[in-house]
DNA sequence: CGCTACTCGCGCACCACAACTACAC
DNA sequence: TGGTGTAGTTGTGGTGCGCGAGTAG
């Protein structure tokens, strides 16, 4: 039996809160975080079921317990750890915000089910919001990966990526998400798939109705396979390529970032589930360029090594097409504002926590008029 | 059609201070 | 060359204000 929750010291706490650093039931977690909009943005996540005071940051299937990293460290790769113990399989688990049902959370925690949690009931910020996002890597690393596999933790922190045997568990959510297992060489990156959902949507909605077609007929590359160098040596030496070929381009365009938040509806509800991953390495800047040279490199015309043939004009409606999607992409490129992104996760939740008056900063022992870790107002 | 008054939305500055960076020793 | 100390810089979020666009009279 775990720890009581701190709020109605009636319950099993079941999740940790961050930024109150505190441990409520499910309850309670809902009825403190749906008090206004900051305390919804609050990060939460599972309560280690082993010392019961620390944020939980993966799931040992094995074990079926969720652990923070120090508890996992002793237990599964500590001295205290055995040989069968280090094999445990276990999977990250992700931190989220706003008002989740138990529905949306056992969408981004396979096991949650397992946790016999009764459901407390849809909570009135839920309805009216409907709003869930998952802030951050839950092991605290800025990655801006979603970490829906299964997978030990070392590796999927540091290789910020989707192994192929970790689709399985979250198929469902694959599905959901359009993303095809042996897609991006077996990686996805968070933007890669708000790429995937909202670009491929907006940009080659009309030509191609379902994104699945184009993971299914090679993906996003298929659209410009018409700017390779062809194989027949009379279109042209392969050697006259240029550096950065519009392969890579492709690829370029399908691995930088685009935009830090995806956004898809899960259901036909009003039920909204965001993404978003928190990326200390990268900035506007960077994604920005990146995109950028990608379609300059895409948008290069004509190509030298690429001389017209009459398999191009048989093409031609497909470039039509393809130059049709490329104009939409610029538009809404051109259109497009950058959401603000949290490069140091440290300083955001000092400034969370900071006391402010008319929303300024003030110093620690003056009066203040907005304190973010009180409940009500002090005037 | 042009002018004025008003509303609305967006962008930016402000604040304190921990974290970070650069430099000298 | 690596460690330490110091000074300067950066970045974080809520709020208010200014400005431009749009609308009504």
């Amino acid at each position: 039996m775990g720890y009581m929750c701190d709020f109605c010291d009636e319950q099993r706490s079941m999740v940790y809160c961050r930024s109150d650093a505190a441990c409520l039931c499910l309850s309670c977690d809902r009825n403190v975080h749906s008090a206004n909009a900051l305390s919804k943005r609050h990060s939460r996540t599972l309560v280690c079921e082993r010392c019961n005071a620390q944020p939980a940051s993966v799931r040992c299937s094995d074990e079926r317990v969720s652990l923070c990293q120090n508890c996992d460290w002793l237990g599964h790769d500590g001295k205290n750890s055995t040989t069968t113990t280090s094999h445990h399989k276990r999977q990250t688990i992700n931190c989220y915000s706003g008002c989740p049902s138990s529905a949306e959370l056992s969408s981004i925690w396979s096991f949650f089910m397992d946790l016999n949690i009764s459901s407390a009931g849809e909570s009135a910020c839920e309805q009216g919001m409907g709003l869930m996002t998952i802030d951050e890597d839950s092991t605290g690393e800025k990655s801006g990966v979603l970490n829906v596999n299964v997978d030990q933790p070392e590796t999927s922190s540091a290789a910020q990526g989707m192994d192929h045997s970790s689709v399985p568990e979250n198929s469902s959510l694959a599905k959901e998400l359009g993303v095809c297992e042996d897609d991006f060489n077996g990686n996805l990156i968070t933007d890669e798939v708000d790429l995937a959902l909202e670009n491929y949507e907006e940009l080659f909605g009309s030509a191609f109705n379902s994104s699945r077609y184009l993971f299914e007929h090679g993906g996003i590359g298929s659209l410009f396979e018409k700017d390779e160098a062809p194989e027949d040596s009379t279109q042209g030496n392969a050697m006259q390529q240029p550096a950065v070929s519009n392969n890579a381009s492709a690829d370029s365009f399908m691995t930088c970032r685009t935009e830090p938040i995806i956004c898809y509806s899960s259901k036909p509800t009003h039920s909204n589930i965001s993404f978003s991953g928190i990326t200390g390495e990268s900035n506007a800047g960077d994604f920005q360029d990146c995109g950028a040279s990608s379609m300059k490199q895409l948008l290069r015309e004509p190509q030298p090594w690429c001389h017209p043939t009459a398999q191009d004009i048989i093409a031609s409606s497909h470039a039509t097409t393809r130059n049709n999607a490329v104009m939409r992409y610029k538009e809404k490129k051109k259109a497009r504002k950058f959401d603000k992104r949290v490069r140091y996760v440290s300083r955001k939740e000092r400034a969370d926590v900071r006391r402010r008056v008319k929303g300024r900063f003030v110093k620690s022992g003056e009066a203040y008029d907005y304190d973010p870790m009180s409940p009500t107002r002090s005037y």
